[in-house]
DNA sequence: AAACCGGGGGA
DNA sequence: TCCCCAGGTTT
């Protein structure tokens, strides 16, 4: 066995759990359970409602045939509900096509809805013994920092690399302790944020812990270039002060806010102002940038002063002229509201 | 405020 | 094949 697997094993046989509930009994329903339930919640969140979803439908057989209200609500508080209808659909897929079990079968399973590579190795190896690999969150924490690979392992290429290394460090023999076992190491000690190197059984052989890198590792996700929109922000300000606002539509960013009219360029914003009012001078103000978390919106404010109201637009409930009062009482996007209080 | 997370599904 | 998303928790 190699190294790695050796000690990580002799690290279980002292420290790793053996006392979760979806060890005792083991077979391959409850081990998919709490593998589902554990894609996306902590052990401590989920032990309360495992033993709450078993107690209700022990069997395969009796999730498949329970109502889907029942299974949502015994999944009620863990989110992601849509894994729920998941679980309950590959349930009859397995009453239908696999004589009412999991199958064994690596390809079957992962055929079946909500189960990925993953999962199914999981299952596989918790379940029945079988040396397939598994790579989770936490395992990638470990493999990262043990091997020293650097670059997100939501990218493609490290993943498949990881997947390799898993797959080679993975023992033939105690798999199912050996899953449990480095799925427990990056949860109690191969964590996120300050790792507790000094217990852990791999340390003397750990790139990320001999190289200083375990907060370097695993790579933070890339922060894409996101791309940078252009607008102008029409303020047209009458004599007794007030600002013209639009309230923007349902979709997109800052829907049902108030906020100022805009136009794509200096020469659609004359078009624009002169449609809402009467004017005759405007006065670029300095441009600022806001960021979102998918794109950058590059804003250039034009002042149009003096600005006389046209009538119509007393009968627009999209446009109203608001004085600084009025704004302080409706939704108006942070920028946009700092904007007009420099005025 | 932002990262995180396994799998599904759209680009 | 790549990339984004869900939806609640952790940092």
């Amino acid at each position: 066995m190699n190294p790695f697997a050796a000690a990580l094993l002799a690290w279980f046989d002292e420290h790793g759990r053996k006392d979760l509930p979806w060890q005792h009994p083991r077979d391959a329903y409850r081990v998919w359970l709490s593998e589902v339930m554990l894609q996306q919640t902590q052990v401590v969140t989920v032990i309360p409602y495992f033993q709450r979803f078993v107690a209700a439908l022990p069997g395969l057989r009796d999730l498949a045939v329970a109502d889907e209200d029942t299974v949502l609500a015994l999944w009620s508080g863990l989110g992601y509900y849509r894994r729920a209808r998941f679980l309950q659909r590959a349930a009859q897929i397995c009453m239908e096509k696999h004589h009412g079990e999991l199958p064994r079968d690596f390809d079957a399973l992962a055929d079946l809805p909500g189960i990925g590579r993953s999962t199914a190795g999981a299952i596989l190896a918790q379940a029945y013994g079988l040396r397939f690999p598994i790579l989770d969150g936490n395992v990638k924490r470990v493999l990262t920092r043990y091997l020293g690979i650097h670059g997100h392992p939501g990218q493609s290429a490290v993943e498949k690399v990881l997947w390799q290394h898993a797959d080679a460090l993975t023992p033939a023999q105690r798999t199912a302790d050996y899953t449990q076992a480095i799925m427990d190491l990056g949860a109690t000690l191969c964590v996120r944020s300050k790792p507790l190197c000094e217990n852990c059984p791999l340390s003397a052989g750990c790139v990320a812990r001999r190289d200083g890198l375990t907060a370097q590792l695993p790579s933070a996700k890339p922060t894409k270039a996101v791309p940078t929109r252009d607008t102008v922000m029409l303020i047209l300000r009458d004599a007794k002060g007030r600002v013209l606002l639009e309230r923007r539509g349902e979709q997109g960013v800052w829907s049902g806010l108030w906020s100022l009219p805009e136009a794509r360029d200096q020469d659609h914003a004359w078009r624009a102002a002169q449609s809402f009012a009467s004017i005759d001078d405007a006065q670029a103000l300095p441009s600022f940038v806001h960021v979102f978390s998918h794109y950058r919106l590059k804003v250039e404010p034009l002042l149009f002063d003096g600005a006389t109201a046209q009538q119509r637009i007393a009968d627009n409930p999209t446009l109203r002229w608001c004085n600084p009062d009025e704004r302080a009482a409706l939704g108006l996007p942070a920028p946009v509201r700092t904007l007009l209080q420099q005025l």
